[in-house]
DNA sequence: GCACTAGTTATTTTT
DNA sequence: TAACTAGTGC
């Protein structure tokens, strides 16, 4: 048998080793953590602990899948097929479905997707005449999240008068009305959000003694991955869990703490030594993964933050190449740059596309890279992004299906209800709503039962109500009776939505069209994989993978090797020989919304060492000088962090700065290639392995003609009576078209950058951005 | 009361 | 740029 020990270091096999108790490993970038997850879990079985009993959660699903994968290489198949592995979301959904009786719950809840809750937080806000200015759905959600994460319920909001006085100091008085409202419509509907899963977990597990004993008795080994981002109640749920035995291990790296955005609290792993017992603590701090100037280039980065634990990441690899810094004139330029980059490396070292990746900070940019790579014919595939999954039309598909697992499903039954138009409006649907309300009944109960209702709703609108029920239950009926695909296909065809999507004939409709049928072969190749996996091939496991997939997970080998591009988010735990990271400049990486506290820049810092760590020969970075974004070309400042990097580990391949011409702009690159040569382009959907995003056709853009080239392109054109600069000082009376009349109390920054403090009369302190703002001054 | 169009507005990262 | 909204016509 394998000596699966023989190849570790000495941390790493003191860690594999220790099976017992409290532990932690703190493992840095590319320092054979998941060699040491993986063994740790082999060693733990082959010394005698039943699989039955080791829980290992994972940040993706296909992490868990490659690591069960790796281990069955050790044990065996059929023995690694018991571990408990998967997301925090995915394996707590699964207790839950069995538990759910215990919460009230039906087991065929529906696991709602933010979209999901921001709708059904939008039309609370309408129902309840709230102003939807001052109440952002998307805003009131994330607040919401905070509670969930942080385990304050409905109750415990209204037990305590600091949050809702908090609430109301942010202008948001009616926020536990919201929470209240929201909370009551996701159990009428039997549906849990992402944090639910969370949530209702620490719920059960505190409720009923009985159920936490079960749990603790069957995890006796306890495993957390990426632990760096784990957030309270992932925190809660995990100390459960772990309580009777000890035998906790996580594992992370608080230099790749990247997700506070989304409750993940660092301190969770700054203070596991608190938290537990007589913790041992280890120390993975070789990296084999990348070269010495990219470990070096990385450490000088990070050593800038004041947050984190103390250890030496090092590296016995050899020099390599320097990290290579690019600047472009503009966002297509760097396109071409990158493409081109990829090209020649291709040629020189005889590589395929897929050891080639393209980091972005924020989705909207991998437009640019798209367009150069399809002009170079390099294969590539987008990660992330909007995924396949939350596409309307494969949303509106998968709607009617979850109709069909769980008729209370109101989000689902709202997407349906008049798609494709069949004469049901906002108005009935308003009425409804109200009605379900005043009864306290599901919204589908109340459909079913127009008849019997005392409603203003005309006889003829509550006839297509009847037919519409009606053929949901029909379609409920042929569900028992076919598998998952079949009856896919048999709505796909009945309701017409194929039909009514290649009507417009549109390139639009007909990648609709497409994707939908790609929507139709993933579910056939989920029953077949199922079968073939001797696992559930119902509709309603199909809806839970669909619903908790990530954008990383996919089950699909790709036929020829891709060039990958996706956000640095996604890119945590993977690694390419090379890497380009792109856009590399001021406000968008660090983004301006993370600019304005220390530890929101530190953040950003950790997450540009995690895209530098990513790369295992050759870094690449670039930036442009003016990029369009939200439609409008802007001007850019090379990325403060391009500064933070120990130089000696950079080569400049272009002078840092332009020539001080006035015009820079005359580079005939910009007026070449960026214009398209048809006036609409249709490119064909790419094939991808987690999501098919078709492309839209792009309309001719105006090339800039002398009119843009005389003005300075990309600074805000200064409206009559808004001098935005030089006018707005410190006490200036202003008028915002929306906030109405407020004094400024305090300006920052300088140019297209500044923002300025406003005390509004009637709106209190808002911060605003004056190129967008629109200010007038009037005193 | 519904459907369609044109205009508006908001844009970080995601289980 | 794209998703949403308000307004208009049926």
């Amino acid at each position: 048998m394998a000596h699966y020990l023989d190849g570790l270091n000495p941390s790493q096999k003191e860690a594999v080793l220790q099976l017992e108790g409290p532990m932690i490993i703190i493992a840095g970038a590319g320092s054979g953590k998941t060699r040491v997850l993986t063994y740790r879990i082999a060693h733990l079985m082959k010394s005698g602990v039943d699989a039955f009993n080791i829980l290992n959660l994972t940040f993706t699903n296909k992490a868990a899948r490659e690591m069960k994968d790796r281990i069955a290489a050790v044990v065996g198949a059929s023995e690694a097929k018991n571990l408990w592995m998967g997301t925090f979301h995915s394996v707590f959904a699964r207790i839950l479905r069995s538990e759910s009786d215990k919460l009230g719950y039906p087991s065929n809840f529906t696991i709602y997707d933010s979209q999901d809750s921001v709708k059904l937080i939008g039309a609370i806000i309408r129902e309840q005449g709230l102003d939807k200015e001052r109440y952002k759905a998307k805003q009131v959600l994330s607040r919401i999240s905070q509670y969930k994460n942080s385990l304050i319920t409905v109750k415990a909001y209204h037990n305590n008068p600091e949050l809702k006085e908090a609430d109301t100091m942010a202008s948001r008085p009616k926020m536990g009305d919201i929470y209240k409202l929201y909370v009551d419509r996701c159990f009428k509907s039997g549906a849990m959000d992402f944090d639910d899963l969370l949530l209702r977990t620490n719920e059960l597990l505190s409720r009923f003694p009985d159920v936490l004993a079960k749990y603790q008795d069957r995890f006796r080994y306890v495993m957390v991955d990426e632990y760096q981002d784990t957030n309270h109640s992932q925190y809660l749920i995990v100390r459960a869990l772990a309580d009777r035995f000890q035998n906790i291990c996580v594992v992370g790296d608080d230099s790749q703490s990247i997700y506070a955005f989304r409750g993940a609290n660092i301190n969770n792993i700054l203070n596991f030594q608190k938290h537990y017992e007589n913790v041992k603590t280890f120390k993975l701090e070789q990296n084999y993964r990348s070269s010495k100037n990219i470990v070096e280039a990385a450490n000088s980065l990070i050593d800038k933050n004041k947050t984190k634990l103390d250890k030496e990441i090092w590296t016995a690899n050899s020099d390599g190449p320097k990290v290579k810094v690019m600047r472009t004139i503009s966002d297509g330029e760097e396109g071409r740059w990158v493409a081109n980059s990829i090209f020649e490396n291709k040629m020189n070292h005889q590589l395929t596309n897929d050891k080639f990746c393209i980091l972005y900070r924020t989705n909207a940019q991998s437009r640019a890279m798209e367009d150069a790579l399809r002009k170079k014919r390099i294969a590539y595939k987008i990660y992330g992004g909007t995924s396949f999954y939350q596409r309307k039309e494969i949303k509106d598909v998968l709607s009617y299906l979850r109709i069909l697992i769980n008729p209370n499903d109101e989000e689902a039954l709202k997407r349906i209800i008049n798609y494709p138009a069949r004469g049901i409006g906002q108005t009935t649907v308003d009425k409804l709503v109200v009605a379900a309300n005043h009864f306290n009944k599901p919204l589908f109960e109340v459909i079913k039962h127009i008849d019997k209702i005392d409603i203003k709703i005309n006889a003829g609108t509550k006839a297509k109500l009847t037919n519409f029920a009606t053929m949901i239950q029909a379609f409920t009926i042929e569900s028992e009776k076919q598998n998952a695909f079949e009856v896919a296909d048999l709505i796909v065809k009945q309701v017409r939505i194929v039909k009514d999507l290649e009507a417009d004939g549109t390139p639009e409709g007909i990648s609709k069209v497409e994707n939908v049928q790609e929507l139709l072969n993933g579910i056939k190749y989920f029953i077949d994989d199922a079968k073939e996996k001797e696992q559930p091939d119902t509709l309603a496991v199909f809806l839970e993978d669909v619903a908790l997939k990530s954008d990383l997970d996919s089950d699909k080998e790709d036929d020829e090797p891709m060039v990958s591009l996706m956000t640095i988010h996604l890119a945590k735990g993977l690694e390419y020989p090379y890497v380009y990271i792109v856009g590399m400049e001021e406000s968008l990486f660090p983004s301006a919304m993370s600019m304005n506290t220390r530890s929101e820049l530190e953040e950003e810092r950790r997450l540009f060492y995690v895209a530098l760590t990513r790369a295992e020969q050759q870094a690449y970075l670039s930036y442009a000088h003016t990029r369009y974004r939200w439609g409008k070309l802007v001007d850019c400042e090379p990325s403060r962090f391009l500064e933070e990097i120990d130089p000696i580990y950079l080569e400049y391949m272009a002078p840092k700065k332009l020539a001080p011409s006035r015009n820079n702009f005359v580079d005939s690159s910009l007026f070449e290639d960026d214009v398209p040569k048809e006036k609409i382009r249709y490119r064909k959907p790419i094939q991808r392995n987690a999501s098919v995003r078709t492309q839209k056709p792009s309309v001719l853009k105006k090339p800039m003609g002398t009119s843009s080239k005389l003005k300075p392109i990309g600074k805000a054109v200064a409206p009559k009576g808004n001098l935005f600069d030089a006018n707005i000082v410190k006490g200036a009376i202003v008028e915002h078209i929306r906030f109405g009349k407020g004094e400024v109390i305090q300006l920052e920054g300088t140019g297209g950058d500044a923002k300025a403090a406003i005390k509004f009369e009637n709106e209190g302190l808002k911060k605003l951005v004056l190129k967008f703002a629109k200010l007038k001054i009037i005193g």
